[in-house]
DNA sequence: GTCTATAGGGAGATAGAC
DNA sequence: GTCTATCTCCCTATAGAC
């Protein structure tokens, strides 16, 4: 069936729109009835998607981890065969900014508007940070043994901070592209601000 | 006159409460009679000092960056004299984080909610964030003179990143201190990820 | 400088027709 | 699955008393 592919349907398209809106303006500048006119119904009709509006952005916010959680999960699959470690923590910093840029908005709107949510609708959504987390402490925990485990949280927030900021700056358009971002990203983080330097766009 | 400053006036005090509500809910979802319930006044009473709910942020915002620049500027005042490099930054990062957890709420405000705000709200401010930023340009092109200048920004918003994210996770409470903080996020810019290991948050 | 009172608009949510 | 109509609530902002 192409059809039901192309064409999402209606509890789709405004998850797609409320992914969208969440990013340009925030939860609470964020309407019902914005929302609604992006796909050309009535705000009334969301209701009968969504319980509320705090449901329907529990949804978006949770789809955007579930974005990363499948870039970092694409990844592992591929890993296993060879690679050094600096290609592993690339192959995974490039997925994450994949799932920033390039699969829609929703993780996108998780990164930038996470914190502008009520507190209510962002407890139910913790757990499933702490889970991508856990998944990237692990990873660095394997590729960099030699660093201190009270000092690899740290590392990993350094990071999360350099990666995710960039949905602020980055044009994905520019010559630069996601593959150079990734790669001077992590060779900023594995050996400091001179090896940039080092490192072409053109790989 | 003592008391003039130990007791902010009317206008420091709605100034202070709107920072504090910004970083806790951003933008939208702080209203006017939320702020004015803080400090013990009606809401109307605001507008008495402020022209409009957007006026009002306008000048939070502004002072979160005047304190950023005032942090900036006290450590080039007295780095003249001796410092390698590497201590020139750290001194500046240690001066940002100061801004940021030290100085009440406004740099964390602005760094938390400025792109909640209304973009014509934002633009206004755009101007002196643009100031901040080619300050630090400057101290990088100086002490990083090898630096490539096409990677110089870069690598700034890589650092800007790592410092504005610690206000969603870093507890200045805690045994490793903004002193600690501050060394590692800037040897970990300088040498990367393995030198956090060599550094001790008691120095 | 702060109050009360209120205007005017827009938000989330519901009920029932189609 | 979407519409219209509407309820209730709360927002920003204003006017004038104290």
């Amino acid at each position: 069936m192409r059809r039901a592919r192309d064409t999402p349907n209606g509890k789709q398209r405004v998850l797609d729109a409320a992914a969208e809106r969440l990013v340009a303006q925030g939860y609470t500048a964020t309407t019902l009835r914005e929302i609604a006119a992006d796909i050309g119904i009535k705000a009334g009709s969301i209701y009968h998607h969504f319980e509320s509006k705090e449901d329907l952005f529990i949804e978006v916010f949770s789809r955007g981890i579930s974005v990363m959680v499948d870039a970092f999960e694409s990844v592992e699959g591929v890993e296993l065969s060879c690679d050094n470690p600096i290609d592993r923590i690339e192959q995974h910093v490039r997925a994450h900014l994949g799932a920033l840029f390039e699969h829609g908005s929703y993780t996108a709107a998780h990164v930038t508007a996470f914190f502008t949510a009520p507190v209510e609708l962002r407890s139910a959504i913790v757990p499933l940070r702490d889970d991508y987390e856990h998944r990237w402490n692990a990873l660095l925990a394997d590729v960099l043994p030699e660093l201190d485990t009270a000092r690899l949280p740290i590392a990993r927030l350094f990071l999360f901070g350099a990666m995710n900021t960039t949905i602020e700056w980055f044009d994905p358009r520019g010559d630069l592209g996601l593959d150079g971002l990734a790669n001077l990203i992590t060779v900023q983080f594995l050996e400091g601000v001179h090896a940039l330097n080092l490192q072409r766009s053109t790989r």
